[in-house]
DNA sequence: CTCGATATGTTATATTATATCAACAGTTGA
DNA sequence: TCAACTGTTGATATAATATAACATATCGAG
């Protein structure tokens, strides 16, 4: 299997929009203009952004800008309904590109490269992830939510420094 | 398997410290006085600690204080060493208290607990990481050195919570 | 419409981290 | 012994990340 840097295009993005759209409104919360800015230029974006960062893009990308302030909050919301992840060995924030529109929360593990510093969040290690949580639950601490960040390097970055 | 926050004892503290010493010294690295007294400071210490809360520290308990600048870059040291940990979900650092002088850093897991913030640092669950990691190396990425942070709630909390 | 709740605007400030250059200490080798 | 080199720490400045607090605006239910 191969490992490649999530893009997902312009078809995809319009399918995750609205499944988060109906996601939001069946919890009863709203996915509102703002919301839903933040989160298309994550999906647009392939690396992480931090919140500065996203302020820009947004800002550049609109005539009602928005300041850092309010990004935190939409990113804390977009992280409450798992629309958004928080990469905390970056201080950086990706959206769920899960097209099935269930990113596996509760078991997801994210490869974060040191070298390019892109991210990919995979689904083909699910097993064996899965076994790690019921042996850290089995000490009975309860592992809530838990997305693994795994620093490392991506096969791109390993093949040119083996250059 | 009992779960309980590690806390060390002077004895464990000084053969720590003793180890560490000799750590260094093997590896043609000097673990200076300041060095040290991060490093005593961070093993006396049962939560983790920023690098502003540990300079504070550290200068209440002597004469000759330290900037937080340095204390950056004690750490940095310290972490290159694998004597301390930093705590990416909590921009925090613990020392690393495994007594046998080798915590396994390359499948070695950290429980957080979102409660009381405190950290335990397991070994039961080796198995079950090294076959993630190897799950994960067979997409192709290297996983690093890594310690996986879980996120979660610790028995003392469950149980608090659960009243 | 209007009231309450939610969302956003606005400003200020806290917290975490890095950059830079100078001073000093310890080691090495002539 | 002394000069040169290397690594460590001091000192100051500033960048980057994040939260607090309060005001205003907007949405939706009744």
């Amino acid at each position: 299997m191969d490992y490649v840097v999530i893009a997902v295009n312009k078809t995809q993005r319009n399918f995750i929009l609205k499944q988060a759209q109906a996601k939001c409104q069946s919890l009863g919360l709203r996915l509102t203009e703002k919301r839903q800015g933040v989160l298309e230029i994550l999906l647009q974006t392939v690396e992480p952004l931090s919140a500065y960062e996203l302020t820009d893009k947004y800002n550049k990308s609109t005539n009602s800008p928005i300041l850092a302030m309010s990004v935190y909050r939409i990113l804390e919301f977009l992280e409450s309904v798992n629309l958004a992840h928080r990469i905390h060995s970056a201080n950086k924030y990706i959206a769920c590109k899960s097209l099935d529109g269930a990113c596996h929360h509760h078991l997801s593990v994210i490869l974060v490269c040191k070298s390019c510093h892109q991210i990919e969040e995979i689904d083909s290690v699910q097993e064996a992830a899965k076994h790690l949580f019921k042996a850290v639950e089995s000490t009975g601490f309860s592992a809530a939510n838990a997305r693994l960040e795994l620093p490392g390097l991506c096969n791109l970055c390993k093949a040119k420094l083996d250059k």
